[in-house]
DNA sequence: TCCATGC
């Protein structure tokens, strides 16, 4: 079987020929992984025999590989030599491919007298055996991310202070905590012992998906609480929970709680995902702060982890009084954010029917094979708008909203995630943690703004979002690129303001220039 | 005119 690039791959299904085709890697960065790292060069070097697995040092969540296992095994996904390995040079800028993302400095804040050694091997952290092997087998990571050296040991070891954890997108967060949880927990006890909570069904699924795969062998339970026809109808009349770790959305959280559903008695460590979001006043703040309450009146002693790639100072303020005193702090500055992975652009539209025929004319057209598209738009009618105008002029596009269904939503995200659709419409619903590696470009219709009470006052960009957003494009230290659609001053306003925030320039491509998309996905790597 | 999350 052949790759678009007339490669030689051995693969078994037509799901997996997309997924390894669009999986490349770069020589260079392959070859620079060999120099930083000579204990595992063995591993990555084309004369090793057999042909090496296509293994990955650090990663955030990871999908496509829970249904990849299916049907393929883990020896069939190293049958993938580096002879098959697109090899892309960029002379400009060195793509960062399999590189941490967060090479940059990450302060860092312990708390008390407790001295914590980074974690260079997961061997380091007195993991079980049965982990491990999920770490190894399941997951294909090979040694912990930086923010994961740094920030599990002050998870796992006692006296299991609480932690604020910033960290770029894609660089491993989830693999944090999910391991925090699951290392936690003792698998003998029928209780739960750990919670997650979401921001939305969809990133708590992802998150129980990541978590299942990596606990595969630990035969820790797992629930996911998240709104269903099922549990909508009945939650007094189910059994209590006893799986060892719950994650969830806020919502059905408090509700098993007040049910008495779900308890809190036995809760070792509570994760919150996004943190800033949860935590923020015009996010779930309320919901957030009644689940600490719950658990703290019947439990003392259970450790809180606050994750998110993004803390504005306000919630940043916050957040730091929510949690115990004795804390441990990570963070990163804002200009060393890993929006320079992903290429930014700027397109000057007319109006609004010239951003749909930028997005169709060029963006489309030009952008063809460079991998899934996602499109941010700012409310669920424009949404839906732009789906039907795409729909109608002849294009396969879905979108996604928090009106839908969660059935439709359901089968919207694995449309996606399968591979069946390209291009996917959606409101800051994906914006945060949703992780697809095949995704390498994002448009902003609109771009994130903050909400504002009054009409008078100037309009604010919601720079948090901008790089959530950004975000999901390059997972994985992949390439990737962002175009937004600016069509008016209000628009132009907060585009340099996004600008001046994060201490970037954002390059303006002509609205009608071909050469001026190929020039920019060539530069994000995306084009030959 | 937000966007999520639930009754």
């Amino acid at each position: 079987m052949l790759d678009e690039d007339g490669n030689k791959v051995k693969i078994t299904t037509t799901t997996r020929t997309r997924k390894l085709a669009k999986a490349r890697l770069s020589k260079r960065a392959v070859e620079r992984r060999i120099m930083a790292e000579p204990s595992t060069a063995a591993a990555t070097s084309t004369t090793a025999d057999p042909p090496p697995p296509v293994t990955k040092r650090w990663a955030d969540e990871e999908d496509e590989e829970t249904e990849a296992s299916s049907t393929a095994t883990a020896t069939e996904a190293s049958s993938v030599n580096l002879d098959s390995l697109k090899i892309e040079d960029n002379d400009e800028n060195p793509p960062k491919l399999l590189d941490d993302p967060d090479d940059s400095s990450i302060q860092k804040v312990t708390s008390g007298e407790t001295p914590y050694t980074s974690a260079a091997k997961f061997e380091d952290l007195n993991l079980s055996p049965e982990l491990l092997k999920g770490l190894y087998v399941e997951m294909k990571f090979q040694k912990p991310s930086k923010i994961q050296a740094i920030s599990l040991p002050m998870i796992l070891n006692p006296p299991h202070r609480d932690l604020i954890a910033q960290a770029h997108n894609g660089s491993g967060k989830t693999t944090c905590f999910v391991l925090g949880m699951l290392s936690r927990v003792d698998p003998k006890v029928q209780a739960p012992q750990a919670l997650c909570v979401c921001p939305t069904r969809e990133l708590a699924n992802q998150n129980i998906e990541v978590l299942r795969k990596m606990g595969k062998y630990t035969g820790i339970a797992s629930e996911c609480a998240v709104p269903t026809d099922s549990n909508a109808l009945s939650i007094a009349k189910r059994a209590p929970i006893m799986a060892q770790v719950v994650i969830g959305t806020p919502g059905t959280i408090k509700k098993w709680m007040s049910f008495k559903k779900l308890g809190a008695s036995r809760l070792k460590i509570l994760v919150f995902d996004e943190a800033d979001q949860m935590l923020a006043e015009d996010g779930f703040k309320d919901d957030s702060l009644r689940i600490m309450k719950e658990i703290e009146k019947v439990n003392s002693n259970c450790q809180v982890l606050l994750f998110s790639a993004t803390f504005n100072d306000t919630v940043k303020n916050f957040v730091s009084r929510t949690v115990k005193e004795d804390h441990n702090k990570l963070f990163v500055k804002k200009e060393e954010l890993s929006l320079d992975a992903v290429k930014q652009y700027k397109v000057y539209c007319s109006d609004e029917l010239a951003k749909i025929e930028v997005i169709k004319d060029y963006i489309f057209e030009i952008g063809e094979n460079v991998g899934q598209t996602i499109i941010f738009v700012r409310t669920r009618n424009s949404a839906q708008m732009l789906h039907k105008s795409l729909v109608d002029m002849g294009y396969e596009v879905t979108s996604i909203q928090g009106a839908l269904g969660h059935d439709e939503r359901e089968k919207i995200v694995k449309e996606f995630r399968d591979g069946l659709t390209q291009v996917l419409i959606s409101t800051d619903l994906l914006a945060r943690g949703f992780d697809q590696q095949q995704v390498n470009l994002v448009i902003n219709y609109d771009l994130p703004m903050k909400h504002t009470a009054s009409y008078t006052r100037e309009p604010e960009p919601d720079c948090e979002v901008y790089l959530h957003r950004v975000g999901r494009a390059g997972r994985f230290g992949r390439k990737g690129a962002v175009f937004n659609l600016i069509c008016d001053q209000k628009d132009e306003r907060l585009m340099s303001k996004i600008e001046n925030h994060f201490g970037t320039r954002v390059a303006e491509v002509r609205a009608q220039s071909v050469e001026d998309y190929k020039g920019a996905l060539k530069e994000a790597g995306l084009l030959q």
